[in-house]
DNA sequence: GCAAGATACTTTAGGCTTAAAATACTTTCC
DNA sequence: GGAAAGTATTTTAAGCCTAAAGTATCTTGC
């Protein structure tokens, strides 16, 4: 709380009020990080399994749900709109990658699941993905990775605590 | 190269031979990260400047060139396609914040700058934006805002060498 | 039971984005 | 000087994404 006399001297040079540089710069290089990333990922997946990104995000979310889930669901956990899962959810049955039925209690509700042939797909498919990060990343010494995760998760909480918690 | 043998001891427990799963995780984490801050941001250029982010993105890119640049430039530092800003900039000059000219010595190209009213509106929104990010941010440490920069700073060093360095 | 409100999803209109093909111009190389 | 190759931009077709409005169904409170 005090002492700050002897601190001022030192602070001063870089810290001028309302200096806001630093966050701007740090927001604006996660933005070009990932970006560069993404890219590359979803150029890939067409290029070698010509399927987007969203879609896989989607085949994602409902690898590990076994018996599906409803499209609201998939929507808050793929924080995009209900809108986007329902075109998303039409073509993904169309390619026969995705089944849908009505939801055993609620007929407002739809259930989607992945097919057999949706699930071999998104395995081959996940492990080619993970093999891609993992190669992209590889530059990074172990010890980066984990200070990184963890830094990541500090700034996501600070970030969602600031926006008011939801989610 | 050697002594490995007292290592393995250690190493053994988390480190499966192909196991990618830290970088993966740090994949996501660095999206999930990412996307919330930019909802965000999105949500408020819109409902506050009734903008649009890659509006706002490609303002930025001009708003520090006085003599305004070509599109081929301004595609390029926004990482995006020619066609992308072709027609970004299209709807900008019918707005009236973009100004745009053959270039003196190239009848191919187009350069593209703020107008004054697109640089006032401009400023207005990055002084905002600037707040946001701050804002956002500042459940975080100096220390950590710090050393996030620096981490990223590795991590887009390794992915850019790993993707060939291009760009 | 039934009206009012809430919830799950779809539709719509508009903007963003890409890859690929097309157009217009410039440079290079004989 | 003129063909061939390269470069700058636009166009096109298709998919992604959102907010807002619409439809169908459930739940609540009386």
């Amino acid at each position: 709380m005090e002492g700050n006399v002897a601190l001022d001297a030192e602070t001063k040079v870089t810290e001028s009020p309302g200096d806001h540089k630093d966050e701007l710069r740090l927001w604006l290089r996660l933005l070009a990080c990932t970006a560069l990333i993404e890219r590359e990922v979803r150029s890939r997946l067409r290029e070698r399994f010509d399927v987007t990104l969203p879609r896989f995000d989607l085949m994602a979310q409902l690898d590990r749900a076994q018996d599906g889930m409803t499209l609201g669901e998939l929507s808050r956990r793929m924080m995009v709109t209900n809108g986007n899962v329902t075109g998303l959810a039409e073509r993904l049955v169309a390619e026969g990658v995705l089944s849908r039925r009505h939801a055993a209690n609620d007929r407002r509700s739809h259930m989607v699941r992945l097919t057999e042939k949706g699930r071999r797909q998104f395995r081959k498919m996940a492990q080619a993905h993970e093999q891609w990060i993992a190669d992209i990343f590889a530059g990074l010494a172990k010890n980066d990775v984990e200070e990184l995760l963890a830094l990541l998760g500090k700034a996501k909480a600070a970030a969602r605590s600031a926006l008011g918690r939801k989610s």
